[in-house]
DNA sequence: GCTATATTGTTATACAACAAAACAATCGTG
DNA sequence: CACGATTGTTTTGTTGTATAACAATATAGC
């Protein structure tokens, strides 16, 4: 045998090399690990009826409000139309609120209600354990930190 | 000031803490990343009009053939009854084919054509660049490897 | 061998995520 | 003031995915 397996794990064995193995192909792994950590996600949060978007949302408009709704949407990856239902949703709820932006007739600037304050607490207390289960899968919280350090790579983010 | 911060990035700033940064979740990131390379993908399949499912069935079929529907299916994570459309649309290109497993009769094995053999090779050729790009990204082929252990940690692979 | 149960591929259907177009109200600028 | 841009919204269409039901066939138990 002239050495010319490329793929190392199947000489010999009829398989086409060049075809890559699913395993071997990052955005198919990282599809599916993203399918799953929603699902523990989606599973945490049943009983509170929280949705991942809308975890975001709140997130957000916790840590910095009264943005306006495109800026929120914006930052998050939504389109503005498709807000709109999102933020309806929250509303009705009664978690958070659009009030009329000063200066600016046209934009509503968002907030949490007080109750809205304390669903976020109590949702920030809850995704700490998905979190924590996250980091156990991983191996530990420096496995977690050079995954977001290369998800981040990814998105183009600044080398810190 | 007695040593009180946690989040150790917004002293006073009256930020709400305990509130997660979106940075900072994974499963957030995660899907930011996952759409992220998705896009580049889409965008370099657009001119072979070709998807990132179809693209993994015609890679479990070139790898290895023969295999029944469901199999391939369940091994994408694809409901057998979403996969039948996805299968008519390979047929119907002439990339794939349903064969009478033999032994069966109510089964099809899945194969590829000689003009679907051909469609890998580019495919796989046109892949190739993609993922390149995605190395850069990520800072060289060490920086893939160590993401694809990371995501095959969130998935429950062992460890090697 | 016959019957009950399971599997395979398929159809139909529903729902959620997402994108694109158009619109009224309002803003900003020349 | 007139014109173009922006904001929130509605409408619509596409895609991905989940569920239920079905006919044909296979398998296991008796």
């Amino acid at each position: 045998m002239a050495g010319k397996s490329e793929d190392g794990n199947n000489a010999g064995s009829g398989v086409p090399v060049g075809i890559p193995e699913m395993g071997e192909i990052v955005g198919y792994k990282l599809r599916r690990a993203q399918l799953f950590v929603f699902q523990d996600f989606i599973e945490t949060f049943e009983k509170m009826k929280l949705r991942p978007a809308e975890f975001s949302v709140l997130a957000l408009i916790a840590r910095t409000p009264g943005q306006k709704q495109t800026e929120i949407a914006e930052q998050l990856g939504i389109k503005r139309a498709n807000f709109v239902a999102l933020m309806d949703s929250l509303e009705q709820r009664g978690l958070a609120e659009r009030r009329k932006a000063e200066g600016d007739k046209r934009s509503h600037s968002l907030h949490l209600t007080p109750e809205g304050t304390r669903f976020v607490d109590k949702m920030s207390t809850v995704w700490r354990a998905h979190e924590e289960r996250l980091v156990e899968r991983l191996g530990g919280p420096e496995a977690r930190a050079t995954l977001l350090d290369l998800l981040g790579r990814l998105l183009g983010e600044k080398p810190a």
